[in-house]
This record gives structure tokens, sequence and C-alpha cells, in this order.
DNA sequence: GATTAGTTCGCACGACCGTGCGAGATCCGG
DNA sequence: CCGGATCTCGCACGGTCGTGCGAACTAATC
């Protein structure tokens, strides 16, 4: 009994398939943000949507896939919620600031159901195993390269002291964005994004050129 | 054929249960490390350790309570490589200064292959799912409270400002520890460590009641 | 030397994994 | 109305998983 014919009244549309490819990498996207991406099953994602095995496995060919392009939908959310917003402030300083108000508001509005999806790459695949450690480690270069990048604007603006180390102040932006991720998801508390918010805020104070150094 | 007489000439000796126990614990300590605690697998520790699963298996009668004696294994490296190397500063900013220095140094010297056990537990297990979830939950809490509680002293001495508030310095001096855990994971560097040295040193000149606040 | 406790073995089970294949169901252009 | 495209299906395969069981072997005790 091959498609007990969709019972609904709605009869099969236009080009289906697609429909079911992005419904697959919305549910592949909120399991690997919970249990990480190598936890990622077809067999899984295929009871979750209700649908047959062969169903989920014919989009992908073969589960390498299915995590590349979960990875792929899983950036451009991620564009989408953190860097188009920020895009809105001015390059430089406010730009900077920009970005870490829209990755902790991002983490505070629960994007991805298991915190940030790329967080928990990057603690899953740290080790250097596959393909998809390269892309990771990119996408953290990546990051961090778009912090410094500001850095700099803002210190030429004069508006960050010029002495300061670039990518040790992007480092002690970052770090307090991932433990706010990480902890908020831990507690269940999205309240923990005001610890990264002070700690932001504290960290860009220090940077600047006017003294006022102090919380 | 079951046991082709070891081979070896040593013949077994008392208690070999306990050495193949805790060399298992060992092997599933650095796999766990590596690729997390849920796809630690009896099946690849038995090929790993050139022993049959049943002989795994036997010494724990379920996976749940190997995961358990993992993690606890690895409490002990834990404590055996921070916590004891820290108790030898005094009480208070020395101490919170050899808490950080000896987690760096933890991380530094790769104790775990895929960087620090818990760091990886608070990223898989950051949903709430299971027993564990509780047992990740309260070993950061308890992080944060050892951090909290000499901050408080280190208070009380004068060593640090009153009016910061502990919870925050505590979140603050974390974050860069766990980022320089998982970026010197995830670039095979562990200079990164140095990263995080300097964070702290900076966080800590910002609490600090002489207000020399800048690097 | 027989007994016993302890350790590891082979083997089997059901469940789920990723992957393939052929077959129906539906839709679209002619 | 017909023929190809497109989807999704059921089914089957080999592999690995966690878990049990009985048996073989060793070392220590009587």
């Amino acid at each position: 009994m091959p498609m007990p014919p969709p019972t609904d009244d709605t009869p099969r549309r236009r080009s289906d398939g697609e429909q079911t490819h992005a419904a697959i990498l919305d549910a592949a996207m909120r399991l690997a943000s919970i249990e990480g991406l190598s936890s990622l099953t077809i067999g899984r994602l295929a009871r979750e949507l209700g649908v047959s095995k062969s169903g989920v496995f014919a989009h992908f060919r073969s589960k390498q896939r299915l995590q590349q392009e979960t990875i792929a939908a899983a950036g451009e959310v991620f564009e989408r919620e953190v860097f188009v917003p920020a895009s809105a402030a001015p390059a430089g300083l406010a730009r900077l600031e920009a970005l870490c108000e829209a990755y902790l508001s991002y983490v505070e509005r629960g994007v991805f159901p298991g915190g940030c999806f790329f967080a928990h790459l990057l603690a899953e695949f740290d080790a250097p195993d596959g393909p998809i450690h390269d892309e990771v480690d990119a996408t953290q270069r990546g990051w961090l390269a778009l912090l410094e990048e500001h850095i700099a604007i803002a210190q030429h603006a004069g508006d960050l002291r010029s002495e300061v180390d670039r990518a040790q102040l992007a480092f002690e932006l970052y770090a307090p964005l991932e433990l706010a991720n990480y902890l908020a998801t831990l507690y269940r508390d999205p309240s923990l994004t005001d610890r990264g918010r002070a700690a932001v805020r504290a960290t860009l104070a220090a940077a600047s050129p006017t003294e006022r150094a102090w919380r």
C-alpha cells in the first residue's frame, strides 16, 4: 500500500518535494541543536515527521549530505537572526555592540531549542574528525575575524584604544557570548544572557579611550 | 574457544578484574572527551581494548552505569589535576587565580585528548534529558559557586572591590576558561590558553581595589 | 584434588542504523 | 488521454547497538 492517498483533501501540489525538503531540514536543525549533529538520525527524523525512512533518505542521498545541508540551513537562520539585524548598525563600535546584542537576543529568544546551533557544533567537532570539522573551524574563525574587523574600524574611528590587541579583544567579547549560551540552555534560564550583556559592556568599557573603565 | 589462555607468559594475577575495570574507564574518558558521552559505545570500547563486548559489559551491568562511572572517574581526574594544585594557594584572591591557572594548565597539557571532559558534557547535555543532565547542572553550579566563594573571601580581605557582583565576576572568569578550552581543542593550538590567561588577568584587574584597571 | 568465586568468552536476541531498489501514486506537458 | 517526472512508499540487506546467558578458564581455599 504505497502512499495511502494523502487522506487530507488538499491534493498534492506542485513541487511538494521542496516543502518536504525544507520541513526535514527544519526538524533536523531542531534536533541537532538539542542532541548534536551526530545523533541526528534518518529514522528518527522520519518518525518525527510521520514519513517513511525512504521518504527522508531520498531527499539527501547520504547521511553526510543531510548533515551538510542541515549546517547550511542553520547558517541561513543564523545570518537572518544575527548578522542581518546587526547590519543595521554602522560599521565599527556600534556594529560590534550590535553583533553581541544580536547574538544574545538570538540565544534569549530560543531560535534553536537547544541553544546556538554552532556553539553545539563547536563542542561536538572539536576533535579533528572528518570534513565537518573543517567547516566548524572555518565558521569560528570567520566569526572571530568579523569581530576583529569591527574592532579595527572602531580603533581607526577613535572609539576604541588603538593599543588593545584586536584578537585578544575579540576573544574576550566572544567568551561571555558562548558561556551565556551554554548556561542559558543548561539552566533553562534566558536571563543568563544578562550576565553576558554586562560582561560585554565591561570589556568594551575597559577598551574605550575614555578611561571610565570600571563598572 | 572461550579465553585462549592469555598467550603472554604473565599469568592472570589477583584481582585482574579491577585492573580491567580501570582500563575500561580510562579508555571511556578518552573517548567521551573526544566524541561525547553519548557516542560512547560498549562495542567500540571492547574493540579498542581488544576484549569482547561481554567482557566490557560484565563490569557495568548497563550502559547507564558505564556512563555514570565514567563521569565519576573524570571527576576524580579533574579534582587531581585542577582542584588539588589550586588548593596549594591560600583561600581568596590567590586561590581564585590558582583555580583559573590550574584549569588553563589542565587544558594546555591535554589531560583529556578532546579538551575538558566536563565542558564537553556542558554542551552535550544542555537540553533537559535524563538523569545525567542533573549531574552536569550540579557540576557547573558547583564550579561557579566555588569561584564565588573565593571572590567573597577576597572581598573580605580587601583584595577585590566589595561592590562587584560576585556571581557576575564568577561568570566573567569562567567565560574565557571555557572558550580557551574549546578553541584550543578546535584549533589544536594550546597557546590559545594564553588568551584565556590575559582575559582572566584583565577581569581581575578591573575588579581590583587599586584602580590600575587597564591592560 | 575437589570446590568455589571471579573473570572473560562465544553466541543469540531484538532494535535501530544507513543504504538501496522497485513500485505505486500523483502531477504536468503534450 | 497518455507518457514522463516527481514523490513517497514498502521491503530487504548488512552492520552495530545494548543486553542476556551459559560455559570455559584461572586462582585461591579447603
